[in-house]
DNA sequence: GAGGATTTGTTCGTATGTATT
DNA sequence: AAATACATACGAACAAATCCT
C-alpha cells in the first residue's frame, strides 16, 4: 500500500471511495457492470478480502448488490442512499453543480424553516447559547470583511439551529446541509457585501428564537432560504 | 450457520443485523463496548472475516469506527445514518415508539407538503398516472372496508407523490415514508372509519395536482399530515 | 436435464504494524 | 526495552449457487 494515504485511509477505504466515484459518477453502469472480485483484486493489486470488506461497505450505503455468481449488480438510484456524507460527496464532485444546486434549495425549504421552529418551541437552553454564539461569530466575520471564513462561520449557524432541533432526523442532515450551504458559498468571495443586509434576518431570527416567537423564527428562516435560492438563478 | 435465515442472508448480513440492534439498543455503549474481532468470532462461531464485513457495514451506517489496537468505537448518535433502512428499523425495534412517531410526524411536516408542491410542479406524466392509480386503489380499499390493505394502499399513496416530486432527497426519504406511514396505521384496524372524511382531501389533493396548483396540493398535504399528526396525541 | 464453468460465500493460517503495558 | 494485544492485510482453499452448453 502506497506509504501516503495508508497513513489516514485503509485499503478497503481506498477500494470503497474509488468504486464509489465510479459508479456515481455513471461510468460503471448497467452496460458496463462492476468486474468480479477477482479482477477488482488484480486490477487494484489487493487481496480478494480487502475488495470484499469495500463492497459491503457499498452495498451498506444501497449502491451496489453481490449476488452469488452473479456478480456485483449496481442498485437503481433510488436505493442509494443520498444522504450519506460519502455518497453526497461524490455525487457533488462527479455530478451536474446546477441540478444538484437546485435539489439542496428544495430540500433545504423543507427543512430548515420546520427545524427552526422546533428550536424555537423546544431547543434547550446550551441549544440556544450555541446558536447566539454562532450568530455572533458570524456578526464578527461580516463586520470584519474575512469573506474566506464567511461560509464557515454560515453553516456553523445554520447547523446549530438544526441541532436544537432535538429531532434525530432533523439532526442527521447535518452532513446534508454542510455540504449545501458550503457549496453556494464557496468559491464566491464576493458573497458577504450582498449579504450583510441577510444579517438583519439572522438577528431576527435569533431574537425570536430566544423569545419562542416560533412562528416569526421559522418564516424568517424561510426569507433566509429564499435568499439563498435567488443565488442559483 | 442455521439453515432457514442462510437462505436469503448471508452470515455478515446476520452479524450485521445482531450488531446493529445491539448498539441501536444501547446495550454496547461506551461502558460496555463492542468486543474485539477475535472475540465476536469465538462468540458467534464465525470467522473473523465474517465479522470483518459486518463490521465494515456497520461503519458504513455510521455506527461505529474501528481503529488499529483500539477495537471497535461506537459513534455519537448523531453519526449514525438513521435514514439508512436498517438503522431505521433497528431504532423502531429497540427505542421509545412514542418518541419515535412525534419525530416521525415532524419530519413528514417538512418533507411531504413540501414534496407535494414539486409534484404538482415538476411531476411527469407517469407520475401523476401513478398517483391517480395509488388514490384509486386507495379509495376502492376504503369503500370495500378491506381494513388489512388500507396502510398499504395509504403508504402507496404518499410514496407515489414523493417520488413524483423528482427531486432525488426527497425520493430517498421513501424507506422513511413506509416506516413512518406503515407504524402509524398497522395494528390499529379501527383507522378506517375515521379516515372516510381524510379521502375527500386525498381527492382534492389529486385533483390539484392533476391541475397544477402547487399551492393548494401543499396545503392540503399538510393538513393530510395534521391529521395524523392528531392520531399519536 | 446433466454437467462443467464461473463467481460469490466462507474459512483458516500467517504475517505485519502499531499502540499499550 | 520487551512483550502483549489488536486490527490490518494477504493468499489459498473449498463450498454453494447459478449460468451456459
Amino acid at each position: 500500500m502506497s506509504p501516503l494515504l495508508s497513513q489516514i485511509l485503509t485499503i478497503p477505504q481506498l477500494i470503497t471511495r474509488e468504486l464509489g466515484g465510479l459508479i456515481v459518477s455513471g461510468q460503471y453502469n448497467p452496460n458496463n457492470p462492476v468486474p468480479t472480485e477477482m479482477d477488482l483484486s488484480r486490477h487494484f493489486g489487493v487481496s480478494r478480502s480487502s475488495i470484499r470488506e469495500a463492497v459491503k461497505m457499498l452495498s451498506a450505503k444501497g449502491l451496489i448488490d453481490s449476488k452469488r455468481n452473479q456478480g456485483i449488480a449496481i442498485l437503481p438510484r433510488d436505493n442509494w442512499n443520498i444522504l450519506d456524507p460519502d455518497v453526497l460527496a461524490w455525487s457533488q464532485k462527479y455530478g451536474s453543480s446546477r441540478q444538484l444546486q437546485i435539489e439542496f434549495i428544495q430540500m433545504r425549504k423543507a427543512i430548515e424553516p420546520e427545524a427552526t421552529y422546533y428550536a424555537a418551541t423546544q431547543g434547550q437552553v446550551d441549544d440556544v447559547i450555541a446558536i447566539d454564539s454562532a450568530y455572533c461569530h458570524l456578526f464578527k466575520v461580516v463586520q470584519e470583511q474575512q469573506a474566506e471564513q464567511f461560509s464557515a462561520a454560515v453553516c456553523e449557524f445554520h447547523l446549530a439551529i438544526i441541532k436544537a432541533s432535538r429531532n434525530r432526523f432533523y439532526c442527521n442532515m447535518q452532513p446534508f446541509l454542510k455540504t449545501a450551504i458550503t457549496s453556494l458559498y464557496d468559491n464566491e468571495l464576493d458573497s458577504i457585501p450582498s449579504n450583510v443586509k441577510a444579517l438583519t434576518l439572522y438577528d431576527k431570527l435569533v431574537q425570536a428564537i430566544k423569545t419562542h416567537r416560533a412562528d416569526v423564527a421559522k418564516n424568517t428562516m424561510a426569507e433566509l432560504v429564499e435568499l439563498d435560492c435567488e443565488r442559483i438563478h
